[in-house]
Formats: structure tokens, C-alpha cells, sequence
DNA sequence: TTCATATATATTGTTCACAATTAACTTGCA
DNA sequence: TGCAAGTTAATTGTGAACAATATATATGAA
């Protein structure tokens, strides 16, 4: 109940920002069961997709692809490198730059890796049209609000 | 470039989910600034419109109204406590249940809160229309995950 | 009453996001 | 050559999300 003679705030139920921040988060949660089987998450997962798809990249492009800073990167590829998923060596050209690139065993898992577009495409209840929509408008506010932080 | 002879998985760029995650992310990073001049963080944000609204609440309704477990709302409002905005104690009739309600400060500031919705509002670079439109699809597709976890 | 089960919250440890800072290197210019 | 300015990444510390577990209380059945 709202007291009466005070100015009134949207509840959350009613910001679409709380409706994109709540997916988001129960997507990474449907996502954990699925990717437990690989022993990866989200981000982890995002980033081997990345890199199976066949170049060796510097930890900045990596970055970029993924829409995070290196303060997030650093241990994200450090975790990755401990569990032998990944390689992380100095460029020889420029030794500030570190070059991640696949272990064989983080380039065999790419295997077990079809499996999960399937096995997640059964939880999401929204249309293929529908999740078409939802990617442009997602991409439409993020790229917004990429160029209005500058 | 991707290898010959390979299956090849489709890239983050390419993914709903991401651009999903991506823009949560930028969403939350755009508020960071404007909620900086409250001393609020975006989760914090959401439990303050909540409790702005008027009712003391348990921590269990708190949590259903903010998606939120007890092991994320239970460090939330003790760093909530500890800046002064809200006090928790247990319920006389059920000591199991912990009320939590506004402080004088917390209250106060709510004055503060209204600037926040208008300052957002120029970030964001999406109409009324495809805004309502994202909140649809974020909500059908937060409660169709939630409804397959069970 | 007594015991089993369910509920509400708290605790611990891991992962991620990010700001702020630092260190190492490159580039451009004098 | 030598130095200033910019770039890249690592480091540090905080907040948040979550799984797993623990604790205390309430409730219902025997």
C-alpha cells in the first residue's frame, strides 16, 4: 500500500530494466545444469566459443568479442588456464600482449559442445521470432549505452 | 576463420543469450554513476523502491519480489544496514522471520530517488514501445525458465 | 508430548563485474 | 638517443549471484 500524499516510485515488477536484469540472470542459471556437464560457466563458455571457432587471440580482442574489461578477462582466463583449458603466453612481437590459445584438451571439449545449444533450446519458452526480437532490442540498448558512456 | 572440415558452433555475437547477458550488463553499468550520487548499488536500487513503497517486509517477500535467494539478500541487507538506510529484526510471532524496515535516512532519501528514472531516461536509446515490447520478452522468458526448473 | 518434516534465514566458499591503480611496453617527438 | 604520453594487462578490493550447508523455529502426525 502506498501512503497517500507522497509522490510514488515504479516498483521493480514495472521497470523493464528489472525484467532484463532478472533474465538475464535466470538464463545463466538454466544455462549452470547444462554447462556443469563441461565443467564451464557462462562466461567460460562464451569465451571457449570464441576461441574454438579456430584463431589464437590477444586477451584484448578476446575482451571485445566477449563486452569485457580486462579486470574481468584476466581471472576469468586465469581459472580457464588452471582447470588446462587454455594457454596464456606473451606475445614475442609486443611482450605487453598475452596470446590465449587452446590446450587439446580444451580443443577436444569443443565435442561435448553441440550438445548444449540443444539441451538449452528445450528450456527457453519464447519463439524463435520471439528471441530474434529480444536479440535486436538487447543489442539495440546495449550498443546505446555503449555510445553514450563515452 | 573458421577450420574446414569441422562442425562449427555458432559465435557469441550470434546468440540471443549474449546479447542478453551484454545488455544487462551495460544496463547496470550505466546505472552505476547515477545511483553513485545515493550511494546505491543497482540490487540495492530495487530492495530501496520496494521498501519505499511502504510496508515493512520479511526477508522471504523481499527476495520473491527482487528474484532473489537468501544467500544473495542476506548480504545485501546487512551491507543495506550497515550504510544506515534499513534495520532488520526478527518477528515477535515467528522468530524464524526477519522484518526489515526503512530507517529515518533510508526514508529520506527516497526524495533523492525521483532524479533517477529521468536520468536514465536520456541513456537509454530505445522508445517506450520497444522498451515495453523487451519487458514482455524478458518476462516471458524469465518465467518460462523459471517454471522448467522446477 | 515427542518426533519428523518443512520453513526462514544465515554462513561459507567460488565465480564474475568493475573501479582504481600499477607495471611494462610502444610510439612519437625533440 | 632520451623522454613524455599512451596502451595493455595484471593486481587489488568490493559487491553480487549462487550452491551447499547449518541453525533455529514452526507445524503436523503418532
Amino acid at each position: 500500500m502506498t501512503k497517500t500524499n507522497e509522490k510514488s516510485l515504479l516498483q521493480p515488477e514495472d521497470l523493464a530494466c528489472f525484467s532484463l536484469y532478472s533474465a538475464a540472470n535466470a538464463m545463466v542459471r538454466a544455462y549452470r545444469p547444462v554447462l556443469d556437464t563441461l565443467d564451464l560457466t557462462y562466461p567460460q563458455y562464451l569465451a571457449m566459443l570464441v576461441l574454438w571457432n579456430g584463431d589464437a587471440l590477444n586477451v584484448k580482442t578476446l575482451g571485445e568479442r566477449l563486452h569485457m574489461d580486462s579486470g574481468t578477462t584476466t581471472p576469468l582466463l586465469k581459472r580457464m588456464e588452471a582447470k588446462g583449458l587454455i594457454l596464456r603466453e606473451r606475445c614475442k612481437q609486443d611482450e605487453r600482449s598475452c596470446i590465449v590459445r587452446l590446450t587439446q584438451s580444451g580443443n577436444a571439449l569443443k565435442q561435448q559442445a553441440f550438445q548444449i545449444p540443444e539441451a538449452m533450446g528445450e528450456k527457453i519458452a519464447i519463439s524463435q521470432e520471439e528471441g530474434a526480437t529480444l536479440k535486436y532490442l538487447c543489442d539495440k540498448l546495449h550498443d546505446g549505452l555503449v555510445a553514450h558512456s563515452d
